[in-house]
DNA sequence: TCCGGATCGTAATTTACTTCA
DNA sequence: CATGAAGTAAATTACGATCCG
């Protein structure tokens, strides 16, 4: 007996333009439920957000230009990292650029927490130039706009805010403005942008032009910067799902030919008893009346293991005492029930044929 | 302790595709 | 219907950090 195995990556993550990232199906939770797989990653909080969610974001983006955002502190928590959070947004974070012309906080310095990355190096004019040019062409590959934040993160990576991290950042800007930006320099981003980010693609895992730029402005990034790092990061939670789906379907697959292996024994039993007792398949069918599909009661000479194998639960047991049918079949394949009902009334019918005739 | 290669994580780029105006 | 812009996924490249002998 050959099981077909209907193998197919559950969702089988077709992507549409509008569900970009696929998440975990109805399916999937209950095979993760079964098998105790970690199967439902937290991005099934990453649904999209309605219309109506976006128009509260456009307000959220208003106040904070306008700069009503209540708090004005800078990064500390993650609970001030979130974004577009409903239960953080009253207290948006005020990001330190955000306080005044200056774009110095002077509260982060003062808790010795000077994190450089956040204080704009460049003049208001400058990063209109370097940040709000590449809002403009999203696409600014190697943009020459980039060493404004390089300066940023290599006086971060440094140490902050000593004389000898101000001095390497210069003078890497300045060998970047030698090269006219045309190297393609790649920087990590801080604890604290990675971090927010983190966040918010836990809100959105696609975010809107709006959000990206708002993000951007936050983090002292280029919205491209912003949009790469998500693409990234879709791309990372993917992998990561994919994974996850191949080992849980290798579990399948173990367990299915388990299964196979099992029932294979179970048919050459069968065979050797019927080759041995020849008589018992003359016994007319018709006088077998229990049927499992139907859970009619079989004839008082069944034995009760045999008699009605579907617990309360609705799960069929076989002679083992295994549960035969489960959670993941059905996510291997969905049209299970409808094919293993015949099967199994079949099989269990016989069986029933057979212990009768014993 | 320093050095250099291997490896890993991830930022950035390229390409192909879809959608929409 | 054709077209171009915009957005994204997927593949790939390349850089920086870390590990290890």
């Amino acid at each position: 007996m050959d099981m077909e195995l209907g193998l197919y990556l559950g969702d089988a993550p077709v992507r549409t333009p509008k569900q970009p990232f696929f998440l975990a199906d109805d399916s999937h939770k209950n095979a993760g439920v079964e098998l105790g797989l970690g199967f439902c990653m937290g991005d099934g909080l990453l649904e999209r957000r309605d219309e109506e969610d976006e128009e509260e974001d456009e307000e959220e983006l208003e106040d904070e230009r306008r700069g009503t955002a209540s708090s004005a502190h800078p990064i500390t928590s993650l609970q001030h990292l979130i974004p577009f959070s409903r239960a953080t947004k009253k207290s948006s974070l005020k990001p330190p650029w955000h306080t005044g012309n200056s774009g110095i906080n002077m509260d982060g310095c003062s808790r010795g927490g000077l994190d450089v990355n956040m204080i704009p190096l460049m003049d208001e004019t400058d990063q209109d130039g370097g940040g709000s040019a590449a809002a403009g062409t999203s696409s600014s590959p190697n943009s020459g706009g980039v060493s404004s934040f390089q300066m940023d993160l290599s006086i971060y990576r440094t140490g902050a805010g000593t004389v000898e991290g101000i001095e390497r950042a210069s003078s890497r800007a300045s060998d970047e403005e030698e090269n006219n930006g045309s190297t393609r320099k790649k920087l990590r981003l801080s604890k604290e942008q990675s971090a927010y980010l983190e966040e918010s693609f836990k809100e959105h895992n696609t975010p809107n032009p709006k959000q990206k730029l708002a993000l951007a402005d936050k983090l002292n990034l280029r919205p491209r910067q912003v949009e790469v790092w998500f693409q990234n990061r879709r791309a990372r939670t993917k992998l990561k799902q994919t994974e996850v789906d191949c080992e849980y379907l290798k579990k399948c697959c173990e367990k299915l030919t388990e299964e196979n292996r099992r029932l294979q024994k179970e048919l050459q039993e069968l065979r050797a008893l019927k080759s041995a007792h020849p008589y018992y398949m003359h016994v007319p069918a018709t006088t077998l009346t229990m049927c499992p599909s139907c859970e009619k009661i079989a004839s008082a000479t069944t034995t009760p293991t045999l008699t009605n194998n579907k617990p309360d639960n609705g799960l069929e047991i076989n002679h083992d005492g295994q549960k035969t049918d489960s959670p993941w079949s059905s996510f291997l394949n969905p049209f299970w029930h409808q094919q293993k009902t015949p099967t199994a009334t079949t099989t269990t019918t016989t069986r029933h044929h057979n212990s009768a005739a014993l």
